[in-house]
DNA sequence: GTTAGCACTCTATTTTGTCGAGTGCTAACC
DNA sequence: GGTTAGCACTCGACAAAATAGAGTGCTAAC
């Protein structure tokens, strides 16, 4: 038994019915539809054929049909169209981004306002990983006694900065001679590979200061890799909205689970050797996400893959919508992130 | 009818007893309590007369009574006592606190996930308000072309960093000199006046860059203010544990309104006037609110206050105990922000 | 002032009954 | 052979009825 084009109409239309209700569609509800002059009868024959194959499942024996994994895959995959987004859709995104954004982790704040507004699903976004960049500035600004922000510039544009301390007696001319020292030594140096550039390198003049210079390259090292804590979350809430969550239990477990970060974390960054990944329930290695659909997008400065961000949103999901959304959340996020942070 | 000896540790008996267990408390299981040698009958006719003052609700007719918020505002009054951490408690916060931290909202995502990990309630914390602090040091580092980090560094001994533009044709040696002129001009000056101050005093050399200058005030502006993005909040789910919450849409509607971090923003603005506060149940202006409690606390750095931070939890909150805790942690915040940020 | 006893109230839970949506199968139809 | 009408059957959802149990208020006795 094969799929033929009748099949895959009818498969369509209940996972697009599906995705709309959240209840199980009947054959009567089929036949009924727009385009398809078969009686319900005979929609029921296909369907029990579809479920034979694996594309269909019921939840009872007197249900309708819900779609499976297997139908969402084949559904993404071949059948699916992108929906393009609406004017207002395009309206709430750059009100968003449009606002005067001077910091990374404020436009990924914003980003995953954004997302969450405009597809109401659950959105979560990584902040960039600076170990690919390379360095192109580091400024030792003293702050009060014994302390100094340490600056640091990456090719892409980015700055991240950190408190640390300073020996005794090292004034600020000293701290800008450092500084110049530093940055000439590691400049378009790989930012994770400043630490071992360093320990080679780190003959001549500075070797007095090695102490002080280990404390550089520590807080470097634990700038450039974003941390789970660094995964901005927007939206949790929504996934109360679908029925799948009427639950009390099931939305604990999946709130818990995306407040704790650290999962959506590693999802993410897995996710940043593609440009666009969907996983369909069951792929998910996550229990808590089995009955979920997660979409992302990784977002870059010049060629260099940066981070990535995405949707999780129930299997049902509006996959169409979504991957529309996240193309375009991609381009302004790459956009913003290699010219434009900071303008009007 | 006058509260004698007897009706307050009987009310203070069903308080801790409704704290512990969520269900309306029986007469019967109070006079089966240790230090009652009372028949129920006589508890019962006590506590007719609690719920004749107001002290006690009866859901419905046949069952237990429950406390109002008027016995609750009684309660941490009068009646409560404190409850010391334990060494496990102790030992959590310091495993949270102890990390190395070398920014401000690090230092606030770490409490705040402390205080939600020791209490079980939701945690909320409000970075530092650095309106009322003065300014140090002004540096302006040159990033890429056209753009500069402006630090600020104040006398609290935050630091604070935003992306603003140059004009054209501007090198590093004439932004350090900028950098020079304005730490000499504006140090000491409040934050919140530096525009001000500056709008005066801007003759002399410094007239030709008005532009530029007006640029950094801005970014100033912007950064001395908290807004609600940057209130942390941690355990908002733990409310789900609750019975209080077992209904989807109370859930849905105190989640929400916590997300949206503005109300809590204000609540803590308002709270970092007192040193603690205490807001049960319908004392809270929130209608979302109106069967929480929220207890805040106010750290400073010196003698300064400089923001707020609490604990969201059901009317039904084990008082004494957040209390301690927030003393405590109000302690540890206070004295890292004061000296150790940075340190090991 | 305290307490035992009892009738009463009200909720929560279980049980039972009913309805309706949907199915699978069969037989007839084109 | 594919399609369809018809029908018996299944099963969950929902409502009504029955039951159990916790707790109260009141009264009368101690």
């Amino acid at each position: 038994m094969e799929l033929d084009a009748r099949k895959l109409g009818i498969l369509k239309a209940i996972i697009d019915e599906y995705i709309l209700s959240a209840s199980p569609i009947g054959s009567r509800s089929i036949s009924k539809l727009e385009g398809f002059s078969l009686s319900s009868a005979t929609i029921r024959n296909e369907m029990a054929d579809l479920e034979e194959l694996g594309y269909l499942e019921q939840p009872h024996t007197s249900a309708g049909r819900i779609p499976s994994d297997k139908a969402y895959r084949l559904y993404v995959d071949q059948m699916m169209q992108k929906a393009s987004l609406s004017e207002d859709e395009i309206k709430i995104i750059r009100a968003h981004m449009g606002a005067k954004i001077d910091e990374v982790e404020a436009v990924m704040k914003q980003t995953a306002q954004a997302l969450s507004l405009v597809t109401h699903y659950t959105a979560i976004v990584m902040s960039p990983m600076l170990a690919a960049n390379r360095l192109r500035h580091i400024q030792l600004v003293p702050l009060r006694e014994g302390r100094a922000l340490v600056v640091i510039v990456t090719s892409a544009g980015f700055s991240q900065d950190a408190v640390i301390r300073i020996p005794e007696g090292m004034d600020s001319y000293e701290l800008e001679r450092i500084s110049r020292m530093l940055t000439e030594h590691f400049c378009d140096c790989r930012m994770d590979q400043i630490g071992d550039s360093m320990l080679r390198e780190m003959g001549g003049e500075l070797k007095e200061r090695k102490a002080f210079l280990n404390s550089i390259v520590e807080a470097i090292d634990r700038k450039i890799e974003p941390e789970s804590q660094n995964v901005q979350l927007s939206g949790a809430t929504n996934m109360l909205h679908f029925p799948e969550y009427s639950d009390v239990n099931k939305a604990k477990t999946f709130l818990a689970a995306v407040e704790g970060r650290s999962m959506i974390y590693d999802l993410l960054k897995r996710a940043s050797k593609l440009e666009f990944s969907i996983t369909i329930g069951n792929e998910n290695e996550d229990e808590t996400f089995k009955d979920c659909s997660i979409v992302t997008a990784t977002y870059r400065v010049g060629d260099e893959p940066m981070g990535s961000f995405g949707i999780i949103g129930p299997t049902r999901m509006q996959y169409g919508k979504v991957i529309s959304v996240l193309e375009f959340m991609r381009r302004s996020l790459s956009d913003i992130l290699s010219n434009d942070l900071d303008d009007d």
